[in-house]
DNA sequence: TCGATAATTCGATAGTTATGAAATTATAGA
DNA sequence: TCTATAATTTCATAACTATCGAATTATCGA
């Protein structure tokens, strides 16, 4: 994992907004919601901020390869990229 | 460690020309370099940007608390914030 | 096929940031 | 006190970003 990748990751979860919608989706892949989809659409409902701009974020997170995004319907069901957190806190603590 | 806190030190992380530069004294601040300071002033020849740029570089990673810096006579000497980094990788790996 | 709902795209805008040139400040040595 | 060097501050600017409203697309159910 290079710098451009690594910094990468930093900027997409240097928004507060964009980190919490990160860390949200990233507690419905707990094992205790085992069973149970994360659907963005159930997500949003707890921000402030519109559609358009979770769009926006999702994709940020997506480009940073920290999640992966799947159309179930006309919902979109979003889980984390298990590979890209554990290079990236893998390298985090190198340091 | 709360959001804001946490977003800062991505922040910190995010900018490519930031990130080596603290790469680069966190490395300067390994046993192997024991007994030597990390001047910021040696480190700037191997960047291509300024003076200017470095200084606010180092501001950032200093309000990110993910260094401390110290002048010695006419230099700089900055050292990694060895407690910042350790709540942060520490949050990463929860996740 | 039509209407409703979820999501995305487009366009605009206000705010932020990385960068450098020029000026300024701090420090050590002569 | 003068000079040279290291660092910071100030100012300007180009580039980027978060956000939203409006329009568009995708999908499902009737």
């Amino acid at each position: 994992m290079d710098t451009k990748k690594i910094t990468k990751i930093m900027k997409a979860l240097s928004n507060p907004n964009r980190f919490e919608l990160f860390m949200e989706i990233s507690k419905k892949n707990q094992s205790s919601y085992e069973g149970e989809e994360c659907f963005v659409y159930d997500i949003m409902e707890k921000f402030k901020i519109g559609a358009p701009t979770i769009s926006h974020h999702l994709k940020e997170l997506s480009n940073a390869e920290l999640i992966i995004t799947e159309r179930k319907g006309k919902l979109l069901v979003a889980r984390v990229n298990e590979q890209t957190l554990k290079e990236f806190s893998d390298i985090i603590n190198l340091k």
